[in-house]
DNA sequence: CTGTTAGCGCTTTCAC
DNA sequence: GTGAAAGCGCTAACAG
């Protein structure tokens, strides 16, 4: 059970002044002698005062606060994209709201709703890999509650999103491969739902393409990004007739699930099977070799969203502008694809 | 800008009935008429029609927000205690509010403002390694609500706690290092500031001492977590005239950090010295050797504080209970303790 | 079972 | 520069 909390008129009362003095006092409004402000201001400090956000935001229609969802939080990737956006978030004056979705589509339709229920005055978003429906996100555009997506976007929303070029980036690694003398390189894939998945495919594809390396259906191998299922896709890869000798992999920890299983079967890294993977995680220069990957700007891609959903924020509904930004990704070379890198 | 959001009385004026109606179908009062219920309830779906928690909340006087305190977001710990807490809380029909204080203690205090002007219902918190003063704390055991603490925790507060039995689990490790034939183990330890860092020092003292191995001080070295500083500690380690054969970190990425100095140096692990970590970190089963370390109930831990927080809530002042858990560590041994583990 | 009324804590006209 | 009053969206007595 809460106890009374010090309010306005708690204030006002001891100063034999209003309420709306008090409030002026507080709010930093211009016209207000210096005198009675310092006066509140020094009774608020007394008394423990603490503005209340919820009738602030009843009355003002924000609530000040900037909602965060994100499919999942056991990989680096998105706890780092949470601390450079909750830095711009602070300094603009917003709070943010976590939620993670557990890569289920049912959850973040929930946290949807959640989000909805506490006002948030804007939302950014990835969505999980089981998203089809984005109807749950559009009733924010209806509702005028700015969305900006990162990393995993809905293509059919014309809204603000922040994205690596992932097709650049795959390019540069599938290519990487090539230089090191691979020519049977195979893509362990997201899921074709994702548009990161299909962009890193066809970046794969492209690079194949450009040194002339036919592609070969068998060695493209799309999965749903559940960890247990890689040891059966490498064993199966590597019973091959003929095994591939590098891999490119969707992320860093498909990589190092992968890089695994290969070890214990014998074979070496990178001279028998050369390893790219994608994100630059934790674990991705421990291992041995160290993981060769593409490593994403987390931070930048946080600070970026927020940039730019504040900036919808700031506008009139009919003046939103779906900015695209496109970040590039470093290609980290490490053992995995080179003695010595 | 926000478009109007539908409302109470927009419903109510849809089907000519009165608010109060409309709010009684919408909360499950029991004497409401089925049939009314059925449209109130259908209407509001076609109206995309949210609940406004900031006007409920006004009128409760509560939030159904629970806020999260933490010190980082850098290791694996805090993301999965969170997961933790976060199933509970949701099934309890809170929201959770998660902030990070990026180790420093003027964040922590503005977090806790934060957390005051949202009307948070309970807030769990981990300090950082910063913090020596406690009134931004104290003040919600003024005002009524309840705080608990897990992992690194006040001790002049009396409130709900949920800790891992450090002092065993670092006794554990500091044991098994001396099973495999250690004698001279150095201990990097935490900041003295933080109660973990100092149950963890006796855990280390109380092993040594059980096995009459005496204690020497230059072996052990409090530092302030700040990774970079390791390497310079793990020289000085190595260039004592009678280096350590055996190392207790304070947690994982210490033990990582210096792991891969020590290997670097062109010593074996754990042939000329055996490493313990702490917290089963990403990573530690990925380092060659794999590290040995304490593995804390993460999720666990987590579940725990929102369960006692929850429990608090429920209670009146005079009523609360500073309950302290103790969670058990489990001592996973891997490669850099035994050669086949 | 339903409508009326008051009010949560605050901001914001509109007077003075 | 300050006060009085209205009202944000909702719930909770209190009547009927």
């Amino acid at each position: 059970m809460k106890k009374h909390q010090t309010t306005i008129i708690d204030i006002a009362r001891k100063l034999n002044i209003s309420k709306s003095t008090v409030s002026r006092a507080l709010t930093g409004h211009p016209s207000i002698n210096p005198e009675t402000k310092k006066a509140v201001l020094a009774t608020a400090e007394k008394l423990d005062y603490n503005r209340n956000m919820l009738s602030v935001g009843l009355i003002t229609n924000k609530s000040s606060t900037i909602g965060v969802i994100v499919p999942e939080f056991q990989t680096a990737f998105f706890p780092k994209v949470i601390i450079g956006g909750q830095e711009v978030a602070t300094q603009a004056g917003y709070n943010i709201i976590v939620s993670q979705s557990n890569e289920t589509y049912e959850t973040e339709v929930s946290n949807t709703k959640v989000m909805l229920n506490y006002c948030v005055d804007g939302l950014i978003v990835s969505i999980t890999k089981e998203t089809r429906s984005y109807e749950h996100l559009k009733i924010f555009q209806r509702k005028g509650i700015p969305i900006v997506f990162f990393n995993r976007v809905c293509e059919d929303m014309n809204v603000p999103k922040v994205v690596v070029n992932d097709f650049d980036a795959a390019f540069k690694g599938v290519e990487h491969l090539i230089h090191t003398g691979k020519r049977r390189i195979a893509h362990l894939a997201g899921p074709s739902s994702l548009a990161i998945s299909r962009r890193r495919l066809n970046g794969y594809l492209q690079a194949l393409k450009k040194h002339n390396i036919p592609v070969i259906d068998e060695l493209i191998i799309p999965y749903d990004l559940s960890l247990e299922k890689v040891k059966i896709y490498i064993k199966y890869l590597l019973e091959l007739n003929e095994p591939p000798d590098g891999l490119f992999a969707i992320n860093d920890p498909t990589a190092i699930e992968a890089m695994k299983v290969i070890k214990k079967k014998g074979l070496r890294i990178p001279e028998d099977i050369g390893i790219v993977g994608f994100s630059d995680d934790y674990g991705s220069d421990l291992i041995e070799p160290g993981l060769t990957t593409l490593a994403q700007p987390t931070h930048e891609m946080g600070r970026i969203a927020i940039e730019l959903l504040l900036d919808q924020m700031n506008r009139d509904v009919s003046e939103w502008k779906p900015i695209i930004k496109t970040l590039e990704a470093d290609l980290i070379i490490r053992g995995s694809t080179q003695k010595h890198p």
